[in-house]
DNA sequence: CGTTCATCCTGAGAGC
DNA sequence: TGCTCTCAGGATGAAC
């Protein structure tokens, strides 16, 4: 899925069915799920039982259960979607999904929340909860191993002005600046084409080459663009990308640039078109954001 | 240090 | 029908 808008309409979701529940049991089928729990899915699985959901939290594409033990104590559970991850709540007795990796059974008898992952990028870990010095001291902090994960556009801890400042030392592509987590979060492939096509720029042209402004304006139309398509319930091309109660988002109808190869673009009329970029395509009109110059062109 | 690339997976769809 | 190939909303560690 899952960039930003996806993610925050599944989290809205744990808020609204996880939270206030304690865990009673929680079971991972397989090894993957939890690989990135170093001590492996049976120690994740012990230390999940008999833990309070207290908060559902996210920071771009990462979600967190924030968990308070019998004693009080507070952990962090990280949950990633990776490229097809899904949280579905569901009756126990539901059919059992192909790709299911994670049940959770709570106290109260009501739906499990399941973890279904057809490609397995996706994943859980446990991590301690450390100070988030973007964030007001008295929230609950961010999980440590995700630390590194920058605010996200539609966080009151983000500053565009910081974030412009490290643009402008980028000599590198401007989309890749845009999909770097570590510079801003929440940003994929589908809201940095339509960012970029917002803001009439070329993904290939040099990030620092940007004027200040141009910079800002960009990073605005990455956070309205998130901002319209949070409204519409997120982006889904396919049965992928669900909510917790397994419904798609509408905002696909909605998109200026991605996956419009071939089509008129709506603000010129010229053919919109689809390049290779990082192993990957990318979508945008030859007209508006014109390629800088010397780059190579590579079909897709 | 900053930047780039290969890699982890499964399934859908195109082309033969 | 069935095979092969390409592609997909991502992140990471290793290599340059």
């Amino acid at each position: 899925m899952p960039e930003l808008p996806e993610v925050e309409v599944v989290r809205r979701g744990l808020h609204d069915h996880v939270v206030g529940r304690r865990i009673e049991t929680a079971d991972f089928l397989g090894a993957r799920v939890a690989r990135r729990h170093l001590p492996g899915p049976v120690d994740l699985a012990d230390r999940l039982r008999g833990n309070v959901v207290h908060e559902a939290q996210r920071r771009g594409k990462y979600l967190w259960l924030v968990l308070e033990a019998p004693d009080g104590h507070r952990q962090g559970l990280i949950i990633h979607l990776g490229m097809s991850g899904q949280l579905l709540v569901e009756a126990a007795d539901a059919r059992r999904e192909t790709h299911l990796h994670a049940i959770f059974d709570f106290a109260d008898g009501g739906p499990q929340l399941r973890f279904v992952d057809q490609r397995t990028f996706g994943g859980m870990a446990l991590a301690d909860l450390v100070p988030d010095v973007c964030r007001a001291p008295r929230t609950s902090g961010v999980p440590a191993a995700i630390a590194h994960i920058a605010p996200d556009p539609l966080e009151p801890a983000f500053d565009k002005g910081a974030v412009i400042a490290r643009l402008k030392m980028r000599h590198t592509a401007v989309k890749r600046s845009l999909l770097d987590q570590t510079l801003l979060s929440g940003i994929g492939n589908i809201y940095a084409d339509e960012a970029l096509w917002r803001a009439e720029t070329h993904g290939e042209r040099e990030a620092a080459s940007l004027s200040k402004p141009a910079l800002g304006r960009l990073i605005e139309h990455a956070r309205d663009v998130m901002f319209e398509a949070l409204g519409q319930g997120g982006t889904s091309f396919d049965s992928l990308y669900v909510n917790v109660n397994g419904a798609s988002g509408f905002f696909e109808r909605s998109l200026d640039a991605y996956g419009r190869e071939g089509r008129p673009c709506r603000r010129c009329g010229t053919l919109i078109r689809r390049e290779a970029f990082m192993n990957r395509s990318s979508f945008f009109c030859p007209r508006c954001q014109p390629r800088p110059r010397g780059t190579v062109i590579v079909l897709r």
